[in-house]
DNA sequence: AATATGTAGATTGTTGACAAAATATCGAGA
DNA sequence: TCTCGATATTTTGTCAACAATCTACATATT
């Protein structure tokens, strides 16, 4: 017998206010620093209060909203030193991820680890030369994600699921993306190298450089953006 | 089941009843795997399922706690195999806080550090000379609070005390702590050395290492304990 | 005996109502 | 006009009831 598999993943309807308020926010219908009214939003998604208290509680557990007790929950309001937080702990689970990831593709446990990094950067490459930008976006996540993938630490990846989640509601929030394509390009070969060398502490460095790379670059463009405001 | 009665405090109820569910569980009362029955505890505790609920749903948001759909929630059985991932998360963090520290500190952005530390490692040193390994508990903690409190990023220490509550939970199901208090301590003089250096790189570089024997030498008690019992 | 089916009880999911706190409104006195 | 404070409205905190789902056990079927 065979039939379609159906209520597996089924969810709560918290579970399902919860995607939708996170949707509201990550997609900027809801700005930073806002106040999420819970009547309101019972209102609007046709559930009752409690389910979306419950949907905002949630959120405050993964750092989106903030709450006050007797006065309410509002979208988490990034500020620039944090940001320049949320970057080194960003690299601190990258490094390590790269780390566990050049040893277990060194005892054998992540077999298609080598040809799934090629391809990513080959087609980065071709990306690159193609002048292809958005391709090239989803191919750097990519990239990042195999090697998270390949530590296989779930916890972890969470937290940087997270932290990236809340670094990308930051940038949304008038600046753009710094991006030297070549260069970082250059330093993704160079992670891959180093992890297909099962070398942990090789890896670890060359991410770690990689991150902070990207931090130098991000704040040079936003400080570019920053005078020609002023 | 016993529990304390909460009720007539400051902040929320659902705060109140979050901290003694987990009172509850890091002193044992509710073990690794057992069913928290929203009802049950909502006797016990003297206020409404619904506040227990909030509750709940919070713990789970630190990973205390797993839900599942029309089923429940379960304190969360830790494996030896995750207790590896915390340990390696719990050593990125940290490896990152000490790099940061030593970039703060050389900045003079936390002119007490060096003192702190020196006490710190002092104190220690006097505790293993007087053989009192309690005090040397409370100091190694101490230690590892200075430095992250030195790296100015609330959220990395909101998750390190996540990850350190998490691996204390499943030590507490019958392993005891491997701690060679002399080697431990070496390791935190070189880290201090490092940071009042104002080395970011030697500082990541001796925290990482620090965390890595620890790792081994936990490793080492477990096999042990486990010949020991087999 | 082993497996499926049906039923009763227990537990979670969801809701609407009430209580308490915070916020907005408005008028009196300087 | 401005500030202060009393009052009304809004919003959150808490609770108890109802509905949906799961669990356990008894019974039937092979």
């Amino acid at each position: 017998m065979k039939a379609r598999l159906i209520g597996v993943g089924r969810s709560t309807l918290a579970e399902e206010a919860r995607a939708e308020i996170e949707r509201m926010i990550t997609e900027g219908e809801l700005t930073a620093g806002e106040k999420l009214n819970e009547l309101e939003l019972s209102v609007v998604m046709g559930v009752s209060r409690g389910t979306v208290r419950e949907a905002i509680r949630s959120l405050a557990g993964s750092g989106l909203v903030d709450l006050i007790a007797n006065r309410g929950a509002f979208v988490h309001e990034t500020t620039l030193s944090e940001v320049q937080n949320l970057y080194e702990l960003r690299g601190a689970i990258f490094a390590m991820a790269c780390g566990a990831a050049a040893r277990r593709y060194g005892q054998g446990d992540e077999p298609r680890l080598a040809e799934d990094l090629a391809r990513n950067i080959e087609q980065m490459n071709a990306a690159r030369e193609a002048e292809e930008t958005p391709n090239y976006y989803v191919l750097n996540i990519e990239f990042h994600d195999l090697l998270l993938a390949a530590a296989n630490n779930p916890k972890a990846k969470a937290i940087y699921d997270n932290v990236k989640r809340e670094m990308h509601l930051f940038r949304r929030r008038g600046l753009s993306i710094a991006s030297n394509i070549a260069r970082s390009l250059e330093e993704h070969r160079a992670i891959a190298e180093a992890v297909i060398a099962g070398d942990e502490n090789a890896s670890r460095d060359a991410a770690n450089e990689h991150i902070r790379q990207g931090f130098d670059r991000y704040m040079a463009t936003a400080t570019r953006q920053r005078q020609a405001d002023a």
